[in-house]
DNA sequence: ATGATCTTATTTGTATACAACAGTCATATT
DNA sequence: AATATGACTGTTGTATACAAATAAGATCAT
């Protein structure tokens, strides 16, 4: 199976291949191995193999040893001596306190260093405003959880305080798997469909400069995602 | 120079003997030389060696290696292949963006989740109010880091949003060390007599059971120290 | 049949040897 | 004399062999 992986033009062994020190390498697979945990190729609860993954990404266990401690670090696999490497679950109810937190940490992300460079702004979300139209007419699971991400980072470019950024992604990538994880049960196109009116909302504030304005929208509109969530878990159990 | 360590009764080589597993093992390593970095025994950009303290600790290169990556990816050491492993450089003017958001956590720690467990807090800040007393009689720089640290982690507990004191945690440990690399341009005795009139402070807000006064007051501290670092830096500069 | 114990397979953790890299010093060449 | 070049030294990075731990299955006794 990995066959395929090894062939494709941008594999990751590739990519390894052509990076020029360790800090690339590393970079090249931890970001990879987020992304693959947070899109659910990885399932949350399922084991993964150092020694499959090392020979995929054509390198030895160490290397890859340093990005998986940094994953676990951050809380998105454990791995325990004589059992495996497990991606972490995820449950509602223990994501709560991450939601809460992130909620506030948003309305600092239009508060604290509000960026400069509005020209730059304008068109990473016009380019969002057009990708959510085009996910509006074709409701699509990967993309709607593809622009989720792709958003969420061109909403950090709202602060200039690189720590909040920092902050905001690790708990960001706490959190957003639990769409994937429980969107089987809603109905996608609805989700889609207020998704999309977010990002306009919020590219409408950032068009008219009131970066705080975007925030505070961001904001209410996480906290309203999260309730709908609570709903969608609340119906499931009854 | 590091028989002395392997001869002590609690060394770290001794301690890691009696951890039962792997993740014990890299919490005692992990801890014991974030500490020794902020308590600056390993100073801003002196040069650590893998080698030298796998042997202290009494363990090979690559456990220990987990260690420094993660503080690595924590902000305190920076490693290059060829090069070395450097203890990070701590300047004011980066650690300005820690302090913004560090001000705006505290101010949260008072608001999300408080602490029910009054009756701990009560104890805890008492010991607190005890230490500061003890070390106004006798100022000391280490005995006055030792108690910044401690102190921090008194005021963690006001909360219990544990995303939270994981955030604030990380961020205290960038900033800590400035105090000590700046003290010795400043009077010990007065920032000592501040800093146990904080503690007081919200030991007193405490006391009267006002988390949210607390966290306010701490703001308040935090904002009113910085400016004095800033003040001592450009007096220096002058 | 059931329970306990031993064996075995699989996995991560650790030790170690070697590769890759950066800096330094000596040396040769212009 | 200045500069380029090469070897040398010390460092982290990587590969690999082995140790330790866990879980599952087989075997045996009851």
């Amino acid at each position: 199976m990995s066959e395929v992986h090894e062939n494709e033009a941008g594999s990751v062994a590739n990519r390894l291949g052509d990076a020029e020190n360790a800090q690339e390498r590393f970079e090249i697979m931890y970001s990879e191995l987020r992304d693959r945990i947070c899109m659910l190729v990885y399932a949350p609860g399922s084991q993964l193999s150092e020694e499959a993954i090392a020979d995929e990404f054509g390198v030895s266990r160490s290397p890859l040893r340093k990005a998986l401690k940094i994953l676990e670090a951050d809380g998105l696999l454990q791995s325990q001596q004589g059992v495996g490497t497990l991606v972490t679950d995820i449950d509602l109810e223990e994501l709560s306190q991450v939601y809460q937190l992130r909620m506030e940490l948003n309305e600092l992300t239009g508060r604290l260093s509000p960026s400069s460079a509005q020209s730059n702004l304008l068109e990473l979300f016009d380019a969002m405003r057009n990708r959510a139209d085009s996910l509006r007419t074709q409701p699509n699971r990967d993309n709607f959880a593809r622009l989720n991400i792709d958003f969420f980072h061109a909403f950090q470019e709202l602060t200039e305080n690189l720590p909040l950024r920092d902050v905001s992604e690790k708990l960001f990538y706490q959190t957003c798997r639990i769409w994937l994880k429980l969107i089987p049960n809603m109905d996608l196109s609805t989700e889609v469909d207020i998704f999309c009116s977010e990002i306009e909302d919020i590219a409408d504030a950032i068009s008219l400069g009131d970066l705080q304005a975007a925030a505070l929208t961001r904001r209410a509109h996480l906290s309203m995602g999260f309730i709908r969530l609570k709903k969608q878990k609340d119906r499931q159990s009854s």
